[in-house]
DNA sequence: GCTGGAAGTTACAGACCGGTAACACCCTAG
DNA sequence: CTAGGGTGTTACCGGTCTGTAACTTCCAGC
């Protein structure tokens, strides 16, 4: 399990993997860089020497976690080349799948719900990450030939946003069942207004 | 002495509007017993002679959230005797309104995010409270002759939590600014589909 | 005035936190 | 073989955390 991450790979990038994971799992402030380098399977002089603070460590965690879900939109583009609204229709079934892999929410809201001090360095690459996610969303939207791609993006991904919520809070059985049925209704909704 | 913060009321009562302030402003894991009985103008003594341990202190101040909250229901009531249908309306202005009061989510959303051992006192009291708001939103869409009322109250509940979770993440003039348009458009949209 | 309970004070326990110093080791490149 | 950089080990720093013990002070009701 953590031996699995583990393996005899380089120390730094077995720091930044179990990080990943561990504050997933448990929250930031619910991990001690001295439990992530022993799940590491090294120690925290090692850590020290590859990130300065934990706080520039859980900034990279984020930023990882981000390349691993940005290569979902290659898939989507390898799975229906050139169909957009086939890729729009992708990001609703893997955004559902989501829900469903476990209880925890967004790495990121969860990280911006616990990192509160305003100038944090967590909080400009949230920011900067989320804006990317929507600013790919809107492109596949408009691509798609929705007329206003802003506006069912921004309400797909607040709706998404508030399933994970929703999941965290009461369930996987809660409202958060809808979504399909709600961002399907949405976009044929869309579809149906006039394209530009 | 600054009396306006640290009124003479009762220390519990104190104890748990200061608590109150703290965890929302800071995170429950970002404040320490001490601080708040500090801030309440108390001490950690009688803060442990009113609440046997710091998540029962947890507890109350998320039940003491939910009371207050739910004084809003009645505040519609009052300003629309009757017509359910206006009363749904204020529900979306005043869901508005507190996407702007300050950068911080739904402090039940936050503790969830925070507090991830699955029986943690608190969790299940986050999914009392939050499946209770639910069945209030169902009854008002119900109430108001909506076809589909659990799905439009579903839908109107996760935008309103993305969108709190998005000021949290990108700020106040990100997606949560279309909150409003996409919450109207949507009771418009239930309102024209045949009810039963 | 007396008494009893609530509240305040001080000190402490035991654990954990992020971060650093000093030093021993191992392994590979030259 | 040797030099040196990456790694591991141990110990430590100062601080914070939740929670408790023992004692004093205050104040309201009698």
């Amino acid at each position: 399990m953590a031996d699995g991450v583990v393996e005899r790979s380089r120390p730094r990038d077995r720091i930044l993997e179990t990080a990943r994971d561990m504050f997933h799992k448990h929250g930031i402030k619910g991990v001690g860089v001295d439990a992530i380098t022993e799940a590491a399977g090294t120690n925290k002089m090692t850590l020290y020497r590859h990130f300065e603070s934990k706080d520039e460590l859980i900034v990279e965690c984020l930023r990882a976690n981000a390349l691993k879900a940005g290569s979902m939109w290659e898939a989507f583009e390898a799975e229906h080349p050139g169909d957009k609204l086939a890729q729009l229709h992708a990001w609703v079934r893997k955004a559902a799948a989501m829900l469903n892999t476990d209880g925890r929410g967004c790495d990121m809201a969860n990280a911006a719900a616990e990192l509160t001090e305003p100038d944090h360095p967590a909080r400009r690459v949230i920011k900067e990450l989320k804006e990317a996610q929507r600013e790919r969303l809107v492109g596949l939207c408009r691509d798609a030939g929705i007329g206003q791609a802003e506006l069912l993006a921004d309400t797909l991904s607040l709706l998404f946003e508030g399933a994970r919520v929703s999941v965290q809070t009461v369930g996987a059985e809660g409202p958060s069942t809808q979504f399909v049925r709600m961002a399907e209704g949405l976009i044929v909704s869309f579809r149906g207004t006039a394209a530009g």
